[in-house]
DNA sequence: CTAAATTAGTTTGTATACAAATTATATTTA
DNA sequence: TAAATATAATTTGTATACAAACTAATTTAG
C-alpha cells in the first residue's frame, strides 16, 4: 500500500487501536457464556493471583481507571464473583477478593482464553512475538517520557 | 521479567490495549485546545480527504461502529465542524462534508499529531516500525480467519 | 406492481474511559 | 491535639463501543 511517511506513522496508532478492538472483541465472544466482559475478566483473573487487594493497586495493576474499578466491581459483586471485604485496618478502602465461583470461572475459561491467544499469535515466531512486545513496550516508555 | 508461556501471550493483549490507550491520551491531550476528542479526530481527518462520504461507508473506513459515528457525528456538527447535507439519490442516507471551519482545524491540528507521532515513535527504526506494522496485520489476518 | 426483504441511519440500553467533584477516613503539621 | 492536608473510594457528567430494536426508504421477488 502507498502511502507518504506522515500518513504510515499515523497509521500506526489506528492499526494499534483496530487489532486492540479486535482482540477485546474476541476475548467478549469467548467470554459471553461465562457471563462476563474482557474488561472483568483482566480483573477477575488478577483477584484470582492474590489472597485480596485494595481498589487503588488493583487499578493500577488492571490498568483501570479508578472510577471504572468501582463499576467494574459492581458488577462482579452482583454476580457474586468478587467481593468487597472492610479492611480493618483502613476503613476507607477493601479487601477486594475473588468468591469460589469467581475461582471456578476463572479455572473453565482460562483454557479457552489461552487457546485464544494461540490462534491470535498462530504464525507468528516466538522471535517476532518478542519483537513486538519490545516495540510495544519502547513506545510505552518514549510517551511515558513526553509527560 | 519472569513469566511462563501462557501469561507472556495473555500479556501482549493486555500490553496491546495498555499501549493503544496510551497513545489515545495523548492525542486527547494535543487536541484538548481545539475542542475535539481522538476519535472524532480520526472521523473528521477522513473527511478532509474526501468531497463526502455517507455514513456507512465512513463508519468502515474511520473503524466506528454506525451507531457510535451517529454520535461522533452529531458533535462534529454542534461544532460546526462537518455537516450532514441530504443524498438527492437516496433519502435513507447523507452526503457528510467538513465544513470550512473543520478544515482549519485539521489544517492547524495536523502538524501537531505528526509530531506526537514522530515523539512516540522515537528511536525506532524504520524498519522496526515496519515489523511491528506487519505483526499488527498478521494478527487482524489470523482472527479474521477465526470468525 | 405490490409484498417481502434489505439497507441507511437512529435510538435505546449496558459497559467502559476518564475528568472533576464529593465523602469518609487517615495522616501530617503547626 | 486541632486544623490542614492527603488518600480511598464513589459519584457525576460526557464520550465512546457495541448489540438489538426501530424507522424510513429502497430494492428485489413473485
Amino acid at each position: 500500500m502507498e502511502m507518504n511517511h506522515t500518513l504510515l506513522k499515523d497509521h500506526i496508532g489506528f492499526t494499534a487501536s483496530t487489532t486492540s478492538k479486535m482482540i477485546r472483541g474476541l476475548v467478549n465472544t469467548t467470554l459471553k457464556p461465562f457471563g462476563i466482559t474482557a474488561e472483568q475478566w483482566t480483573v477477575l483473573k488478577h483477584l484470582s493471583f492474590v489472597s485480596h487487594i485494595n481498589q487503588k493497586d488493583l487499578s493500577k495493576r488492571t490498568d483501570k481507571d479508578q472510577a471504572t474499578l468501582t463499576k467494574i466491581l459492581d458488577l462482579l459483586e452482583q454476580h457474586r464473583l468478587a467481593a468487597r471485604l472492610p479492611n480493618p485496618d483502613d476503613r476507607r478502602s477493601y479487601f477486594v477478593e475473588i468468591t469460589e465461583q469467581g475461582k471456578k470461572l476463572v479455572e473453565e475459561a482460562m483454557p479457552l482464553i489461552e487457546s485464544l491467544y494461540d490462534d491470535i499469535l498462530l504464525n507468528l515466531s516466538s522471535e517476532q512475538v518478542e519483537t513486538f512486545m519490545n516495540t510495544l513496550q519502547q513506545i510505552q516508555s518514549n510517551i511515558k517520557k513526553l509527560k
